[in-house]
DNA sequence: GTTTTTATTTTGTGATCACGTTTCTGCATG
DNA sequence: CATGCAGAAACGTGATCACAAAATAAAAAC
């Protein structure tokens, strides 16, 4: 999910037990719940890996990402205090040193941290997660996209996103959250 | 997701390994499997049983099928023909047998197979996933909600999905996919 | 030097087992 | 009749093993 492995990783049950000192048992009941949730791939002959996902998937799970994300923000909007939103500035300026630092893993991290600060609010754990089930999939998919466009722009629709908190504009949050999470994906796609 | 069985059911790894002739390990990666998906719920022991959801839940998960399935059916509209019309019309008939039937088992699996048959045209095979998973989710609920209400109605709005489809008329159609997927829920939650 | 074939290593799968924990059953007690 | 308690049965967990299939490395052939 933090895109800690790239795209097309190939995995073994011996190498994953070794890793973390358990036996193939527990390393196989782990792969198998990540390959439920979309998180690896498995291939015909049983040999797991990180998905390396077309544009047309890259697209389809941004659009995903859209739908409930703006839902999940829309009903977080009317229980978003201000205690909320300064905690979600302080994530923001994290954010921003990620991006100083050009750490991909961090910055993925802290700006998902960002967004289920938010969507915890809407008090709708399955649609939350669902949404992570989506971030897990394209976990490998952000390291890449983070790791060619390695610019030093902080992300522009948070600050929007938490205007349109302070604001109570719930059109407005729509577009923004809707802007954010399309924005960097429809680079790769193209 | 056939609502087999009731909600709150428990179920043992050696007792599945028994009924499918197995030994514990495949058991074990089925229902490990199936958790993560949601279909089955994990106690804090280890033990496992089929979810007994709350109200609240139960709304929730019909909030996010009225989310999914109504951008599914919006895609799947420019592309359904003819041939596709007549098909979920030939379900649709089916369904009919199987609520004069009383069979609950029948009905459901009829009932997402009508879905299911619509959506596979919007070619959004994650989205469809996710679906599917909120249905798995849904299973147990669904067979208590059809086993309270023993009516002889057919799904009233499943007629007027087919008829927005043929008419081409979008609104209409995700109007009539959120009323059908939000109708019977809505009579649990209450 | 490139391709094909063979041998070796590595991998996933299903089964079985021992262990600690939990749950259930039946009986005694209040 | 309800309640608490001890014994027994059943459960999930992690580990290990044998086996077949697959991938890799090495060797042979062209």
């Amino acid at each position: 999910m933090h895109g800690e492995l790239p795209p097309g990783q190939a995995l073994t049950l011996r190498g994953i037990g070794r890793e973390f000192d358990v036996s193939m048992t527990p390393a196989r009941e782990a792969v198998r719940r990540l390959v439920a949730e979309g998180a690896l791939q498995l291939s015909s002959s049983g040999r797991v890996s990180t998905p390396d996902l077309g544009p047309d998937r890259i697209e389809e799970l941004a659009s995903i990402r859209a739908l409930l994300e703006v839902e999940l923000a829309s009903r977080a909007l009317p229980r978003a205090h201000f205690a909320l939103i300064e905690r979600l500035q302080t994530i923001n300026t994290t954010i921003v040193q990620m991006v100083a630092a050009r750490d991909p893993v961090g910055y993925i991290r802290t700006n998902l941290e960002f967004h289920r600060t938010l969507y915890l609010r809407a008090q709708a754990p399955a649609m939350l997660a669902l949404a992570e089930t989506v971030w897990l999939q394209l976990g490998p998919t952000m390291r890449d996209l983070y790791g060619k466009l390695n610019r030093t722009e902080p992300p522009q629709f948070h600050r929007v996103i938490l205007a349109a908190l302070k604001a109570g504009d719930e059109p407005g949050l729509r577009l923004a959250v809707r802007s954010d999470v399309t924005q960097g994906l429809r680079l790769l796609s193209s």
